[in-house]
RNA sequence: AGGGCUAUCGCCAAACGGUAAGGCAACGGACUCUGACUCCGUCAUUUCAAGGUUCGAAUCCUUGUAGCCCUGCCA
């Protein structure tokens, strides 16, 4: 449906044109996390864009833990890393792959750049390296190892393989230039001695590779061509480059940088998300007040929504801050027309049908979903009492309020037309009941004299309602003020974010455990976990509002 | 002796020297078994600023301005 005009970004440019000149014949892109946490949106935006790429060019697409590092925790995220990607739908195939895997080739590697008089091992404590390393408007000095023979740096490097030196004693660095303005050139380490447990190769080495060494090295490997990463690593495209230029490697892959996706008014930040997470603010990394991954499938985000998101926001270098409505509206986008809807009344005042028969029950017939008739259609319980909306009733109604007020008829969905009649209300005017009086001949909510109501409202029968516990979910942030407090770096919380309300909803609701998600009709928020109120057991724990605001006309 | 990158509507974002796409949001109006959805309409004489080149500039040049990134043995 879409599709048509959707214009190529920055990143098509550039291979359209690699494919044009033959620097690649294909294309090969990877998605390379550092198992280190959990993935949010901002990861889905660089999955679904490698993954589509290749899709797009008929090319294919890596998995690839980037586990160079073991000091940072590491196999528990392995596995829910995978379960987001797939869940996005990005497929791998069979190459699910481990930077830890092409050690013994990162060895080599290295062992090839001595051998070139291209690494040095070098003794300086990291605090001397950083002394020399000089300043952003001074050059460096040249290490005074710098100059150690071949045969020197070989024996060393294998020394340091072999465990004989302590962690920090001593690294590897490429021989490049301390006077280089590009603080990366200034002869960066390559490898460092890390007496540590590895996840993936336990105790098999000491000694592991940085970044800029292994990436480069891990593109290489697998015949990456584009290996698409974000804005804060473009000054490390000339390291990368020189890597693959000195190792030689004959169809050397393109680093290429987009500037990473922000959401206004969500946090994003993994270090206040782990204090949120800490202090209790919220219930953990799939607090549906979040944006992992995780959290948005909780809440009934499909991963086709995820993916017009990130198609709508585009692909750039400027950094921006796309805003969330554009998220929301792809949720609602998506499950417009794929999701049954049902009645619930999340704040309710009984509404009293005085000429309905005392105790009588009917069963009407209502669709699911009146756009898809697909999704088939349910009985839903009638009867004297029901639950209405507060605010589908009005005393004193502004000008063009189309609900529930004296004197006037409105249509009961799926059900009857019904005129208010009266209202019973405490001394401070809160509302306790509204009478009614309902057409018997508007069954099914149309009348056959063809007048017309100026409203429809929802409902839920009284004695046959489900009642529930229902938890709805505000952005965790306050939204006038922004996320962070510009004095202290501190969060802006939004004291509201989750509130929990008693709610009545149709029977069927209750047995519905199914669902995967499911609408409400007429839902001012955007988000909600419901429990059953006897057991407490979730009914359903990812629901999806479809309007992500209801307003009163002006006044 | 600093370097790299970026600046187009409230928010994203096209345009690749030929006369400012599109989406979100907003606002009118029509329709409606929810005021949603749908549909129709409005929304940049101007592209950070100032000069310059050109028949013609968001696009090229010059000089400024603003924002982001870089001084981990993190990725």
């Amino acid at each position: 449906m879409e599709n048509e005009t959707i214009s190529k970004n920055f990143i098509e440019n550039i291979i359209d044109k690699d494919l044009a000149e033959g620097v690649y014949d294909t294309v090969h892109t990877r998605f390379p996390p550092e198992p280190n946490g959990y993935l949010h949106i901002g990861h889905a935006k660089s999955i679904l864009l490698n993954y589509g790429l290749a899709q797009e060019y008929n090319g294919k697409f890596n998995m690839r833990f980037d586990d160079t590092n073991p000091t940072k925790e590491k196999i528990e995220f392995v596995e829910s890393i995978k379960e987001d990607i797939h869940w996005l739908g990005a497929d791998w195939e069979d190459r699910l792959f481990f930077a830890s895997d092409y050690f013994d080739q990162m060895y080599e590697a290295a062992v090839k750049l001595i051998k070139k008089g291209k690494a040095f091992v070098c003794d300086l404590t990291a605090d001397q390296i950083r002394e020399y390393r000089g300043t952003l408007t001074e050059p460096g000095k040249e290490s005074p190892y710098r100059d150690r023979s071949v045969e020197e740096n070989l024996r060393l490097f294998e020394e340091m393989k072999d465990g004989k030196y302590a962690d920090g004693e001593k690294v590897l660095r490429a021989k490049i230039d301390m006077a280089s303005p590009n603080m990366n050139m200034r002869d960066p380490v390559i490898y460092r001695v890390a007496h540590m447990t590895h996840h993936n190769t336990g105790d098999k080495w000491c000694i592991y590779p940085m970044y800029d060494f292994a990436h480069p090295i891990e593109d290489a490997i697998e015949g990456i061509t584009h290996s698409i990463c974000t804005l804060e690593f473009e000054d490390h495209r000339p390291l990368y480059d020189w890597v693959v230029k000195e190792l030689e490697y004959p169809h050397p892959p393109k680093q290429i940088e987009f500037a990473k996706l922000y959401l206004t008014n969500v946090v994003t930040g993994k270090r206040y998300i782990k204090k949120l997470v800490e202090e209790g603010i919220v219930d953990g990394w799939d607090d549906p007040r979040l944006v992992s991954i995780a959290a948005l499938r909780r809440r009934g985000f499909t991963p086709e929504s995820i993916k017009m998101f990130v198609d709508l926001c585009g692909v750039s270098k400027a950094n921006s801050s796309v805003d969330y409505a554009m998220l929301e509206y792809c949720i609602r986008e998506d499950l417009k027309l794929k999701r049954p809807r049902m009645m619930a009344v999340l704040d309710p005042i009984k509404l009293v049908i005085d000429n309905y028969p005392e105790g009588q029950i009917e069963y009407l017939e209502a669709p699911n979903n009146m756009e898809n008739e697909s999704l088939g259609s349910r009985k839903i319980p009638f009867g004297k009492e029901l639950y209405i909306e507060r605010d589908d009733f009005m005393i004193d109604p502004p000008k063009k309020y189309k609900r529930l007020f004296l004197g006037t008829e409105v249509r009961l969905m799926n059900a009857y037309f019904v005129t208010c009649t009266g209202f019973e209300a405490d001394d401070d005017g809160t509302v306790r009941v509204v009478h009614c009086t309902y057409d018997p001949a508007t069954k099914g909510g149309n009348a056959p004299d063809g007048r017309k109501v100026k409203g429809t409202i929802h409902w839920v029968e009284a004695s046959q309602a489900g009642k529930v516990t229902v938890r709805l979910y505000e952005n965790i942030v306050d939204e006038e003020k922004g996320v962070y407090n510009k004095e202290d770096g501190s969060l802006n919380l939004n004291p509201n974010s989750l509130t929990t309300v008693s709610a009545y909803v149709e029977p069927e609701l209750m047995k519905a455990k199914g669902y995967d998600s499911y609408q409400f009709v007429r839902n001012g928020f955007f988000c909600a976990d419901i429990h059953d109120s006897q057991d407490g057991q979730p009914v359903f724990n990812r629901i999806v509002s479809l309007k992500s605001s209801f307003k009163l006309p002006k006044a």
